[in-house]
DNA sequence: CTGAAAGCGCTTACAG
DNA sequence: CTGAAAGCGCTTACAG
């Protein structure tokens, strides 16, 4: 079933087949008809394989990983997070015709063969990667779109982020409203993370807007987003100190695990501690106390994201941009009033 | 940067650099090193897509997800199983030069057409479909495997599944060990999941063993594997009966919906309730009470796919088989003896 | 408005 | 052992 059966059937060359389903002006209504006609009654749809041979296009859109350990996979496997987005992305960018492909990745080399391989038509970069590779990748001339970065060297690309500064400033408003000055902030590296270091500035703004000082000393570093770490990090809180009263964090991930950290260590969320996540995952209602968060809203993100990339494989002209998404506070049982 | 240049380069015919790459044995091995060598010097790789197109074969697995929504994204959202899946099969098949499609379906027709349309060279089926959509792709005549299906009419195909009636006998016997006599059994439906009835006969055969009745109006069904769909049961369970001491489900998400559906309503776990899930989701040790289970490696699972569909794949001539995953009783903190 | 022909980058009988 | 040629299924200047 290839498209000399429709033109056959049709009584058309070839290339008029073509002209008709590109959508190519030059075709009479009448031949046209014709073909469309032909086109049902075989069910043909062209393979694009020999499409994106031809036109240099492949209809598809590649996502890459961080690599960790040989794949995505160990990446993937502690945070929701990343499905979530890659299901919204994958919702979009079919309705668009294109597919969607995935790949972890260590080196440029690498994903550069990866695209020209596979003719990718654009790219979405999910998490951090060494400078090196998005030069390497500019060159390419495909459209990509990055998640969650503030890197200068970036702001020329498109973007999909968040309000983060927000989010940090949220959280500690709502903690602050609730009376609690001591407060933690989790991050994983403000070093490294530029995402964890705008919330911590919004989390500072709030602290400033109350004219309450915030101690260096109480900022935690956990390198991954990890149930243990966070297990690790509020083991290491207690030991700590016991001025503590609140916590934000930059991850539900991160929450969860020391709340089981105060458990095991007989300490009381929400007496002794107030706590709160970031993301909300589907399972931080679920937790107990089920946790108050910031939420972002991951799907809608990759939504975004598709959207962004097919629009800018689609219209080569447009100007590359930065969309951010709200955030909001959702309370829950994690927090309560100092007493 | 194509084959002809690498042709040239090394003077030799572009026929001649393609039977190099492709190991045809008709080369001296003297031209082989010079093509080889010209390969390396201009860092040359091959176009995928015109290799797809010529040899009719694309290097590409496709797997597919039951639809939800328009998207498989709904289902994707509340259910970490599958991505821990997905980062398995990505990781063995990408190890052996594949790439990894994912799409959703509604329809065979669709399926059909992304097969041949991307010229898929084998198929992942994860989840339940109907079985016209079956029908359908095995005369597409690539390797599919399926996940976790008991169905008759699936026999003749590849499967990856768990001891699943195992596992559910290993829930009922930790808990008929504990002493636990009332015992419910939460299933997603026991008339259209063969995998909740193998667990339920199991299930069963511990009572047997022990010489205890099961009563099937402990039987509870929920249709979703959501945490809310957890929630919901719980709390019917609380207003159906106090006569339940013990509960299995079949699923992580449930239990821990369950336990939330306790916790509002002011029971305990595991003092008034011992609960065993089924999965053992990363989150599963960090709720609170940390959750007994079944666990099953979802990571090895899409390892066993990828392996087993590219092997087959690559040796049309295999035969079809069932790979069977064990289990295992993961004892944590929401069970407790019977006093 | 329509079609013949060349081309996308490979592979593979076939001939020598 | 090596290469010229045809072909995979499309698209797209170009000519008419």
């Amino acid at each position: 079933m290839t498209i000399r059966d429709v033109a056959k059937y049709a009584n058309v060359s070839p290339a008029t087949v073509s002209y008709v389903l590109n959508d190519v002006k030059k075709v009479s209504e009448e031949t046209k008809k014709r073909v469309l006609e032909a086109v049902d009654e075989l069910g043909y749809y062209p393979d694009f394989t020999a499409v994106s041979l031809s036109k240099r296009k492949s209809n598809l859109v590649g996502i890459m990983l961080p690599l960790v350990e040989d794949s995505p996979a160990a990446m993937l496997k502690n945070n929701q997070y990343y499905h979530e987005f890659l299901s919204g992305v994958e919702m979009v960018v079919r309705n668009r015709q294109f597919d969607t492909m995935i790949t972890g990745v260590y080196q440029p080399e690498e994903c550069r063969q990866w695209v020209k391989k596979r003719n990718l038509d654009g790219l979405i970069f999910l998490g951090m990667f060494p400078r090196r590779l998005y030069d390497e990748m500019t060159k390419l001339n495909i459209p990509i779109v990055l998640i969650d970065t503030y890197e200068e060297y970036t702001k020329q690309l498109n973007n999909v982020q968040i309000d983060d500064e927000r989010g940090g400033y949220l959280a500690a408003k709502h903690l602050l409203d609730l009376g609690h000055r001591q407060v933690a902030f989790i991050a994983t590296s403000l070093e490294n993370s530029p995402v964890d270091t705008k919330r911590y500035q919004g989390f500072l703004k709030a602290f400033h807007e109350k004219g309450v000082a915030h101690d260096r000393a109480y900022i935690f570093e956990t390198h991954d987003i990890t149930f243990e770490q966070g297990l690790r990090i509020g083991k290491a809180l207690i030991q700590q100190t016991d001025q503590l009263t609140g916590i934000a964090t930059v991850s539900d991930v991160l929450a969860i695990g020391m709340m089981k950290a105060f458990q095991e260590h007989g300490k009381k969320v929400p007496d002794d501690y107030s706590i709160v996540g970031f993301d909300d995952l589907s399972m931080s209602q679920y937790v107990t106390p089920s946790l108050t968060t910031i939420r972002q809203d991951v799907f809608e993100k990759g939504k975004a994201a598709g959207h962004l990339l097919v629009n800018a494989i689609e219209q080569p002209d447009i100007e590359n941009q930065t969309v951010e998404l709200p955030v909001q506070l959702m309370t829950r049982q994690s927090t309560k009033t100092l007493v």
